[in-house]
DNA sequence: AATGAATGAGCATTCATTCAT
DNA sequence: GATGAATGAATGCTCATTCAT
């Protein structure tokens, strides 16, 4: 999951910001370190791949960055941002009922997963190997849009569209576990597509919640 | 997620295996090598931080390993291995109705979880850092593991007892996504044991397959 | 025996080979190499004094070569390319009589040992520290020129040059004995040039042979 | 070339000497390492891999000595000692011709090759790697050895039983160099034994030394 | 005599980072 | 913008050596 151009030049970081000058170069180079910190951990990553996939040379990189760590915030981040956008376009559907909303949320979310897949992973696994202020901007985004899911989730169980004995907390984190989990394991190359992907998700979720059969909706064509 | 004891010995490994020697030594820093590994990641733990754990010196550590993978092959293997005991343990279930025998290995797996915090996550991320050779016994261990849920819930489709349209291979990473998500946000500290987690976790993925609410049993207390 | 300039390159090494682009720097240190292998021995030699042999951090030899082995191989092997040289240039003799040719062969050995002295120990000795694909290599070379002595003795023999009792295999390793032994024990600094060196050795071995003192020409002066 | 017994004590090195208590777990230890530092070279060879070849685990083989330098004193002054036994046998035939003198010196020089093969280059390789004291003994007892077979030269030269345009020094190293080089070449598995190579050797160096034919003896049978 | 365990200094190698050109 | 060269700190690993038992 890349980030989205208009969110990824380099945030809350001052200085130059070369990225300004070339953004479409910029987004190379997250891309590529991208696929590298995905394929071999942030840490075993090597500046000296990701250059190369970008057809530079190791010292050259240091013209884009200041740090190897500015790829992760940048990746991470964006990531975030993205989510943060998912979250925010929920705002057409905010008279809706719960389950509804919490199943275009789903739907939302993997499409975007759907455009830029595999990145999810290393936002999960490598965040804490970011500086403690950017750690802190990025968990203050994964407070808000967990928190959105939250919301949803207590709403359902005080209008009765969710059972009533699940508790917010838990089901909340099962929700995320379900969606960060997929990019480790689904492939559009199999049979079927990110929107099918998604209205097979959708259902688990909203039945995991205890939601009315009736109200998720058809089973899957 | 620490190997039991009894399964901790290097297994497949060849050698000399000192660790067969001084069992709870070998536990011990395998142990430790699992607490460093989850709070750094795999490729920027160090020897050292381990050793340190243990009371010796980098040096020294060598007298129990070949090299650091051996460590993490432990973990992961051991993390597995338990996982294997989890999925034979359900011979007395074997004749019961697929709902009751799937919550009963989400009991159990969670229940193991509480036995020895933390070191799931390791093996989910740090798998592809093993040799071709090591990371084959894992994953196969894996597969006879995904296999055990997978056949549930196919019979669970064939029987009645979960929805028809639902997708198994979706399902069944769907349910592995949330087991193994738990360790990274669960802490006993909370006001919540793991026995209390388990029924809810239980609940959310019965309800997830579209299980009968009468067979998932009472909402929680 | 270093080797000869035009002869350093890297050869039969595949990847980036950082010496193409600077042969006299990798000419340096391949230098320093074989002065620090030649007092201590390949194991016992630290990366660190060739290193610092030309100016340089430990660290930085590492963007000229990849290993350590990668050093012991340019000696290694220069010396045996320095010596197929030597056989391959006694075209011109070709129809001269065995005495005269090995004669010729022992002159040009030794004349070439003068050129770069000190480094045939090496070869001889830590050969066996190379992976086996590299001695292969080496000791193809070997053969070679080996080879061309044997031939020299043998049609020797034949003609009568040479004494009949001989036997070619053990004689050959008696002439190569001779001439790798003396970079342990001959300095120019003593009064006595190669070329005067290079004269004793010739009618030691060719006597040794048992050639016909009139082949070999008048006493040394 | 293993240590005689009787002359395998450490020598010149004070303090309990072990060795005195069971003689023949001494020489097993000695011709242990001396096999491990032919295969391997001094510095790459490991205590451990001595003492697996004696049966003990590495801690142990202390009690024998006092450092792995011991090894290499004991193999290198042992085969030394050795020479020097050679060298000091002479005693019979010290009325005899120079030529006589020297043939019978370098048969007698195989002869102990065969009983002991293979440490021969240990001594030339790895000598420097002695304490400055150490290696002041063993150089004088080589210093002997080779004045042994210079003196027979000089004698030679000047009672006409030599050439005299041969040099004396350059003379007893190229003998040396061939005597030194037969074990790193030479397996008596060739349909060769030590007497029949003592044989060509002789001849060889003596023809080398520009000796009468007659003098030499009849041609190889 | 022998061992298991530990030590600690040393070494090859890696790699993010810098910078003059 | 980009590069080649160099840096230096870090880190996995080795191994001679020690010593209580």
């Amino acid at each position: 999951m890349a980030v989205a151009p208009e969110a990824r030049r380099p945030i809350g970081q001052g200085g130059r910001s070369p990225g300004s000058l070339r953004p479409e170069r910029w987004n190379e180079i997250v891309d590529a370190a991208g696929d590298v910190f995905d394929e071999k951990g942030y840490a075993a990553a090597r500046i000296e791949d990701i250059a190369a996939r970008v057809g530079l040379l190791k010292g050259s990189l240091y013209y884009y960055i200041d740090s190897k760590e500015d790829l992760l915030f940048a990746i991470v981040d964006g990531n975030h941002s993205r989510g943060i956008v998912v979250v925010e376009e929920g705002a057409a559907l905010e008279s809706a009922d719960p389950p509804t909303r919490l199943g275009a949320f789903v739907e939302r979310w993997i499409g975007i997963l759907g455009a830029n897949p595999g990145y999810a992973a290393i936002a999960e696994r490598d965040l804490r190997r970011l500086s403690p202020e950017r750690q802190a901007i990025v968990m203050d985004k994964r407070a808000r849009i967990h928190r959105f899911v939250r919301d949803i989730v207590e709403d359902g169980i005080a209008d009765g569209s969710f059972d009533a004995g699940i508790d917010p907390g838990i089901v909340t984190n099962n929700v995320f576990d379900v969606l960060n989990g997929i990019s480790q394991w689904f492939h559009p190359a199999r049979p079927l597509t990110y929107e099918q992907l998604a209205e097979h998700v959708r259902c688990f979720v909203l039945r995991g919640l205890g939601a009315d059969p009736e109200t998720i909706g058809p089973a899957l064509p």
